[in-house]
DNA sequence: ACGATGATGAAC
DNA sequence: TTCATCATCGTA
């Protein structure tokens, strides 16, 4: 089994949204920077869906900050926030749809078995900042995403999305998805 | 409960 | 060009 063989492609990021973040969940997110290489476990996600969703940055329509999420799947959508923070999303769906699923949790097994709730936390472990916007997900390169376990559907917790009292009645939408 | 701290988008 | 807001976090 070789390693490409692991990584997520764009068939898999080019879907429904909420079938992506709940299968992105088990996954294995890769870091590689000067040949040292972090894996950690996606444990925790948000989805973003579109224009009509309060909630997404698309929900302003296409500007130069959301105009990756417009393009192909499974490139990076990385954003500063706070003054302080990046934050990173894996972009799905067809070309022209915005859409993404962001990272709010991981648990690294390599090193003192530690995990982070958070997204800006995992941005900072991962070192992943605006330079990474746009990156191509699917190439093995830097920074990818490798099958993982299989998580069982009872062991999937749902729940509202965090830091989005502003976005009206898709407030109560439970689109974060977590492991148990 | 609140302040840090700067990009972003909307208003003007 | 200004202004309010913000997909957060650490300290209190």
């Amino acid at each position: 089994m070789d390693k490409q063989s692991k990584i997520l492609n764009r068939r898999f990021y080019n879907r429904e949204t909420l079938k992506v973040a709940q299968e992105m969940l088990g996954c294995f997110l890769v870091r590689k920077v000067k040949n040292k290489i972090i894996r950690a476990m996606i444990t925790d996600v948000e989805a973003y869906v579109g224009e009509d969703d309060l909630a997404c940055h698309a929900s302003k329509g296409r500007t130069s900050r959301t105009e990756i999420m417009y393009g192909p799947a499974g490139h990076l959508y990385v954003y500063f926030v706070y003054g302080m923070h990046f934050i990173m999303n894996i972009v799905t769906e067809k070309k022209e749809f915005p859409a993404a699923v962001m990272i709010r949790g991981i648990k690294i097994d390599d090193v003192g078995y530690q995990k982070t709730n958070g997204p800006a936390k995992a941005c900072k472990f991962l070192q992943i900042d605006k330079k990474l916007d746009g990156w191509d997900m699917t190439q093995g390169e830097k920074l990818w995403i490798e099958r993982g376990v299989k998580i069982p559907k009872n062991k999937i917790k749902t729940g509202k999305r965090i830091g989005i009292d502003y976005a009206g009645h898709c407030t109560h939408y439970l689109w974060r998805f977590y492991i148990s």
